[in-house]
This record gives structure tokens, sequence and C-alpha cells, in this order.
RNA sequence: GGGCCGUUAGCUCAGUCCGGAAGAGCAGCGGACUUUUAAUCCGUUGGUCGCGGGUUCGAAUCCCGCACGGCCCA
């Protein structure tokens, strides 16, 4: 029985995503999603529930009644929105004179009801309008009808507007048709959904009932779109390039496995598009930037997501050097064009963007926020030593390099408030970074520390095949030893380098946590629709 | 992986310390009401107290295990 019904429910929504999914492929994943969210266990409260009960026996009322519950006849000629910034602050006169009837749609968010006559509040896309709706303008069958709407409906309203005894623009609507019937209860109006647990798994309600977080979604798109016409605008050339790889590469995590049955081979997915991008530079593309998913099988944290958002970038005759000017740039155009402003607020903490941002070395950055002096950096045992002194954790087969990026982990990162690039990291930790022509230990690299948190990491690329066949030889004796971040050996990407890259430098720049930054969101899963969240049901 | 906190009506929460008839507000249902906006007034329905064990005459409450979530740590 129960699964019968679910069945049914499966088969509606797939039809109802039939024609838009006959153009993509995305039909398959939508499928696949809504099998996996129809989780019985806790979507389904049909057993226990008297409200289900009953809004199930009034939806059949009206049904029984000659009501298309869904009909899909109307067009509306405008939104809240619209009209509340045309005629927020006209006059009573202005609007007795216009006589134009304005319809719209929306989710019934509120409702009063006085006998003949009663206020609703809609949601639509924009925000919020309020609806006068008379039985004597509408007609007793029309009110009768509206009468049984529930908050959670959808319906369509037309009319002309006026202006209420306490001032707020209204419409004096003359229809109101059920668009949608809700067949479940949608939370209180006053204290709305705050249960994040809901919020995450069933985000549409979360932004049904809470404005804040479709303002928040509302940015992100928008800090998207300027970085793309921040990057256009400077003649990249915006590409995509593959999500599944044969070999994990371009950064130290690790990755998640997957299969192709026809090409019976196992895929990974991608970590970084890194080397793909770079192997386009190869090919002449001299400016290429990528905004796109990557993949990271590691911990939660309201930092990481399993899935996350990352600008990367390429441009070729540049250094790293170049790439903090020009990270600046962006970082400073987004802030200004999306919060009016070089300064704001995060999470209580004051930041200032205003450039030039300090620059500082890995080395001089552990000396000045953890007392160390370059000098007892210079081995594995000195730095060994003063991990130890710092209670740093290190492990036996650390290399001298991964020592140093630990003590700073612990001691430096955390610090690092207003926005910092952290320069010259140890070349052991960086194998796809071009060598320092003074220093062959360290690499021409930074990474740029915002409230604690790496926020963008970027280099002079290694064009060098030799020096990079080299450090891919060292990673595999680092896995070897067991290090299963260890980046893989890429034969095909060495290919590429030996017909010549030009000197580049690349960049990537997480791009949730620019969002959480410019949005004061204290969690990644704040700015991702639908983070990812256990089972509510353990597999078997 | 570890620590702490949480899970009670559709939603937001009391009740847990100190065991003794499962509560409130909103939503819902019935009624009154043509300028309200958390509308108001009268009446009223609604519970797998996350799940499974245990202790007890008696468990939402105490004990053990598990699940899910949040924060912190690794």
């Amino acid at each position: 029985m129960l699964f019968s019904r679910l069945s049914n429910i499966l088969t509606k929504i797939i039809k109802t995503y039939r024609y838009a999914s006959l153009l993509s492929p995305w039909i398959f994943f939508c499928r696949g999603v809504v099998t996996i969210s129809a989780d019985p266990d806790w979507t389904n409260m049909e057993d226990t529930s008297e409200l289900l009960r009953k809004k199930k026996e009034k939806a059949e009322q009206l049904r029984a009644a000659g009501i298309d519950l869904y009909p899909n006849d109307v067009r509306v000629d405008h939104t809240s929105e619209e009209l509340l910034t045309r005629y927020g602050d006209a006059g009573d006169e202005t609007l007795q004179q216009l006589e134009e009837r304005f319809s719209l749609a929306g989710r019934i968010m509120a409702q009063r009801f006085f006998g003949k006559a009663s206020f609703i509040n809609i949601q639509d896309r924009k925000g919020r309008i309020q609806v006068f709706v008379r039985k004597e303008r509408v007609g007793d069958d029309c009110y009768a009808l509206f009468k049984k709407f529930d908050v959670g409906d959808i319906v369509f309203v037309a009319g002309r507007l006026f202006r209420t005894k306490t001032g707020e623009l209204t419409i004096d609507t003359d229809e109101i048709r059920l668009l949608s019937k809700a067949m479940r209860p949608f939370p209180e109006k006053w204290h709305g959904l705050t249960d994040v647990e809901i919020r995450y798994r069933q985000r549409y309600l979360d932004l049904i009932m809470n404005p804040e977080v479709r303002d928040t979604f509302l940015v992100r798109s928008r800090i998207i779109r300027l970085i793309r016409e921040f990057m256009t605008d400077r003649d990249f050339l915006e590409v995509e390039t593959p999500m599944m790889h044969p070999i994990a590469g371009g950064a130290t995590a690790r990755p998640f496995k997957t299969h192709h049955n026809t090409l019976d081979m196992d895929l990974y997915l991608r970590i970084a598009p890194e080397l793909y991008l770079k192997r386009l530079v190869v090919g002449g593309l001299e400016r290429v930037f990528e905004i796109n998913r990557c993949f990271r099988n590691e911990g939660i944290s309201v930092l990481h997501n399993p899935e996350f958002t990352m600008m990367e970038f390429y441009r070729a005759y540049a250094d790293y050097e170049d790439l903090m000017t020009f990270t600046e740039e962006l970082l400073t155009f987004v802030a200004d064009r999306v919060l009016g402003s070089l300064s704001f607020s995060y999470q209580g903490t004051p930041v200032d963007f205003t450039p030039p941002w300090p620059r500082m070395s890995v080395t001089e950055a552990i000396e000045r926020y953890a007392g160390i002096p370059a000098a007892r950096l210079g081995s594995k045992e000195t730095a060994s030593a003063a991990a130890e002194e710092l209670n740093v954790h290190v492990d036996e087969t650390d290399s001298r390099g991964r020592i140093i990026m630990e003590i700073f982990d612990e001691t430096v990162e955390h610090k690092l408030v207003q926005p910092t690039f952290i320069t010259r990291y140890p070349v052991e930790v960086s194998p796809l970074s071009r060598r320092n022509a003074a220093d062959g230990d360290y690499v021409d690299r930074f990474e740029l520390f915002i409230c604690g948190r790496e926020i963008a990491n970027a280099f002079s690329e290694l064009n060098d095949p030799d020096d990079q066949r080299e450090r891919f030889r060292e990673q595999l004796r680092e896995k070897e030893a067991g290090d299963e971040e260890a980046h893989d050996f890429d034969e095909d990407y060495i290919t590429a380098l030996e017909y010549g890259m030009p000197p580049t430098a690349g960049e990537g720049i997480g791009i949730d946590r620019l969002v959480m930054l410019f949005t004061d969101s204290p969690s990644i899963r704040d700015v991702i629709l639908f983070p990812h969240m256990r089972s509510r049901t353990r597999q078997p």
C-alpha cells in the first residue's frame, strides 16, 4: 500500500519533469534523486497524522465539487515587488484613479478571516503582498471556495490596488483561483522553521519560510555572475573540463570512485580541474577559467562539504605575484558590487578588503605567530623539535615541508583574520608549483586567508616536464609510505607539458567560502542548497 | 574517531534535575465577525515523548545500546 502510493507520487513527479527533461539526460538524475529522497521512514506521516488525513479529505471534497486542484492555464503579468516598487508610495487618489487590473500568483503565507471578507498574504519569487478578498467582489461561490484554501496553497489573484486603513498597499482581488493545493501542513507563521535538520533536508521549506535563506542564494548567484563578468572582461575563456577523471589529480585529497560500465573502467570524481585546465594552456588557450564542482572524500564540517564549488583559472605569461594583485582586484570588485563596501562584518568580526593586503611567507608567519624563527625550520629534525615544543602532532614519516605546514595550520591559520597572502610554500607540499629561483626548497606559491580560513590557492605553474616527472615520482614514494592523499602519477599530463606550456600562473578560489563571507553565514551548509547529510535510514 | 548538547502534536517549545493521569502557543476543525496584519472572541480535535533494551508497582523523566542532527576536537 505504502509503496504503491510512493510509486504513484514518483510517477507523477517524473511526468511533471518529462517535457523539460526531453532536452537533456538529466531525467535519470532527477529520477535517482527522487527515488532516494522518497524515504518512507521520514516523509511518511500518513498513518499517524490526523492533519494529513484532514487535508486529504478536504482535497477530495474539492475534487468532488469539480475543482481542479492543479490547473495550469493562467498567466500572471506582475510580481509583488513590481507592484510594491511602483505603487508603494502612491497616494490614495492615484490608486483610485488607476484602473489597471493586476494579476499575480503566489503561495498563501497568512490568512485573516472576517466573515464576509478576508486578508491574505501571498508570496511569490520576489516577496509578499497583501490581498483583500471580499465576498461582495468575488461572488458567493468563489468566496465559499476560497474559505477552503489553506496556508501553503498556491493561488492566482487579480484586481485593482488600494491602500488599507493602516496604509498597506493591497490588491482588492475580483478573482481568486487555486493553482496548487498543499497536501501537507506548513510550519507556523511566527516562529517559522528553525530545525536545522529539516531546513537542510527539505530546503524547499526553508526557502519558503525563511526569506533570508533565499537572499543568501540570490547573493550566491550574483557573486558567481560577477566573477564570470570580471574574468570574461579580462579575456579569460570559460571552459568545462571533465568531472570524471581516470586519475584523480591536481590536489592533495582523497577522491570518490565510480565506474563506467560501457568503458568498463574506474573513474574518480575530480578533486580539482587543474591538470585539464593546464592542458588547455598548452593548447594555446592562454587564459581560461572554470567554475564548477569538485569532490573530496573527506570529513564534513562547517568549512567542508563533500562537493564544493571552485573557480579555477590560468593565465599565461604571469606569475604568482601578478595573481596576488589580480586576486585583490577580483575580490574587491565582488565585495564592492555585492556589499557596496570594502569593509563588512563576518560573524561579528570586522573585515576590511581595502588593498593592498599584507604578504608574508609561511616561515615569517610562523615566526610572527608562533615565535619559531625560520632558521629552526631549515631541517626536518629542528622543525620536528619545534613542532613538539608547540604541541603540534607530526608523524615520523612527515617530510620537513609537511611538518612546517602542520605548524602553520595549528598556530597561524586561525589568526589570519584580515585578508593575508601567505607565500613561499615548501616544495614537498606543492608538487605542481614552480620552484623559487633563489631557493629550490620553496615554491612560488601563495594562499589567501580571510577570517582564519583558506580562500584561495595559487602558484606559478611548474612547466618543466622533467621536474614535474620527478615531483610525481616523489608523490608516489609518499603514497607507498602510506599517504593516501599523495598525488598520482599522470603520464599524459607530462606528455602535454613536453609539448611546451607557456610560463603560467594559476589559482583556485573557494566559491562557497567566499559566499559565506559575503552573506555572513557561519556554516558552508548555509550557502549550499542541498548539503550532504547522512541518510535517515541506514543503508544495509 | 572522541567530547558535549539536542530529538516531546504539522511547526515553535515547556515538562527530564527530584519517576506518579503528556502540556502551551500557533496551525487544524466548528461558530461569530467587511480594513486585518502574530487579527479578535467562543468551543474543540490532535501524541510511536527518535528507536531498541533494562531498572521499577509505575519511565517522556533513571541506566545501557543504537540512529539522526548541531557545536567543538582529531
